[in-house]
DNA sequence: CATGAATGAGTCTTCATTCAT
DNA sequence: AATGAATGAAGACTCATTCAT
């Protein structure tokens, strides 16, 4: 029974390993069952009888993907005490994760892009958690007069929209590299490390009250 | 002789309308030929007579759509003498195709999504010419003592990037409302000036020179 | 052991029950062995088990249900005496089975519709039988004077037909009741009895010698 | 243009030939797209390009055939002046329909097993029409003096029934001959107009007036 | 006896693309 | 330059059947 159970697990998690690549890959509409199924070296029907269609199947995918997130973070930032302690170790867990889970970043571009025609409840209910933690760390360093107060939906869009267009570019970046000899130095941006620091400074400074505009 | 390459043209240009709309709209797998022939009030066959097949298409929207980002940008750019004020005429000029463009946003993030996968040689092209133009605003700036040395490349990622997530989110944002009712107060976000000026304020910190970081 | 025994003898009458049903109510083709089983609350292999194949299954079913009426109708005839009364008994019987099993009728319907395609030998054995003891009470009638000497079978089929057809389209006729809403006063016609001695007028009639035909 | 409307029309008889066999042999389930693409000679895809789905080919074959048997009945009862000429007509055009359509009769039987579950109102609309017809008939006839007043729904499915049996039987009885050998004589009943004679028989006597009932 | 997992051959439907006119 | 008809290769999903336990 014990190793009935663990023969069933490794298969869903081998069709959830194959899918979660499938959507990053190729999104919803791209994605296509038959392969799923065969990187999965599990037959087609099976995917019908673990988890069930299509859509099924891609809420499972994100769900199980953005609950990996929202654990780490919570974790991550409950290490810290002071808030700047927090907002870095906030972008930490997102540069972890999207480290971790490659296909996460695209899963999400592409939603967004869709306009979340494809992006189920569930899902954002995970998306909404993530936002509320940042708005309890936003508050508490407002209540300590170290942070203005800013908008935290805002401030992750802008975060999650910065790391994913510098991650995603990176392919597009070394296809066309040639084209981009000389006008750009992007040694360094390769570097993850390198990548989050430059956020995390920019983000801490957006955070900052003493700023004067122009 | 000329009402002929006018209808010809106008042709032309509806087929290119149609397309842009239903690539923006639903990606490139998602797009269908027969419905881009309906909306363009051509027929299939057509597409394929004038354009080519469906790759092609997409080439060719992907290219229009670029090159006018590229035309608006080199003139708002001219126009301005100062480094800041062409940072500015930037940010401006990226904020105002996106406004006219919604497709293009969508189009360019799921390029990015998928790595470039349909990403042509044609478009990267553009890409890179953009990325030399603040490569160039950014030098001139630095010679001047007024901006610190950036890469122009993760500047533009983190500006497009924020830019299009802030954008793109505000469809799931209000579909998934309730979820996020009490979490973040988004007013004002959907004003694309406001939204504009708060990026601004931050990619001009960013390029200042005096910022003591943590 | 007589335990075990009545566990399984329950078993198979669930199975042989929601197969039924399920052959009725769908057909040969639309008949699901899935819900089958899952209808008898047993593991679908347990039909293959039990039974056999789809193909074994469905004999097996429209035997039982054969058998079910040659059984009744040899009881019911044997009680009466004369040719006339065995003839309203071999009518009544058919009413009687039909009302008890209104899922026989659609299989029997099915099965002359598809030519017999899935009838198997075992059942065509029942009804010739059936049609064997029909032959007998004409016989019999004709030899008192009573009866014209008329083919059993067609007899027989003409009494099948008209009582299918009348108690089958009861169901299409309630759906589309307003289209024959004035055309036709059915009612009295949803009363079995009613029915049955109609039918038992037009075949005594028919079986009578006097008539002058046209 | 007149040759290819020629083309088209052939195509669209072909599918309408096709899908009518294939439904009428193995009902709506059992029917396959595939085989009645390859059975008409054209690409499956045509089936949808021209008619639409399953359910859209099986609604416009029933139509089709049904319109076929009100058009001929309607011909031929109008070439009747008395009453009992009339329902002879009506008699004769369902045994020349059923001859010339034999298809339509396994349709029309399945229908009746499956209580319409397929049934489209256009069809239902169309069997309306002619069970009108026949209520006219005996009205006529009543108020003449020559008829009982019988119920037109019953009549039909009577006659219906009766036929369809007998004509549906004829497969199997031939599949199974050697069972029925010496129990009946089925001799003459192969023979349609024979059998169309003695249904005459029945329907006549069961209309007139002077029957005695036990 | 009984079960849940697995399989392969379909089944309907759609799509990009081409051809004849 | 334009059209309607045609095609073949998938695509998502289902189903009867079997196997290991």
């Amino acid at each position: 029974m014990g190793i009935k159970e663990d023969k069933k697990k490794e298969t869903v998690r081998r069709i959830r390993e194959a899918a979660t690549r499938a959507f990053a890959e190729s999104g919803y509409e791209g994605a296509r069952m038959d392969r799923i199924a065969e990187s999965a070296g599990v037959n087609k029907a099976m995917l019908y009888y673990h988890v069930g269609d299509k859509d099924a199947l891609y809420t499972w995918v994100l769900h199980g993907v953005f609950g990996d997130i929202t654990a780490r973070m919570e974790k991550n930032i409950s290490e810290s005490e002071s808030p700047v302690g927090k907002i870095k170790a906030y972008i930490r867990s997102i540069g972890q994760t999207l480290e971790k889970h490659p296909n996460l970043l695209r899963i999400m571009m592409r939603e967004m892009a869709s306009s979340g025609s494809h992006f189920p409840e569930l899902v954002a209910a995970d998306m909404a958690s993530i936002i509320g933690r940042i708005g309890d760390i936003i508050r508490q360093g407002h209540q300590q007069g170290v942070f203005r107060d800013v908008d935290p939906l805002v401030l992750h869009l802008m975060v999650m929209g910065g790391i994913s267009y510098l991650k995603a570019s990176s392919t597009i970046r070394s296809k066309h590299a040639e084209l981009l000899h000389g006008v750009s130095d992007t040694k360094g941006v390769e570097d993850v490390f390198d990548m989050l620091n430059r956020v995390e400074s920019i983000v801490l400074g957006a955070l900052r009250a003493q700023h004067a505009e122009e």
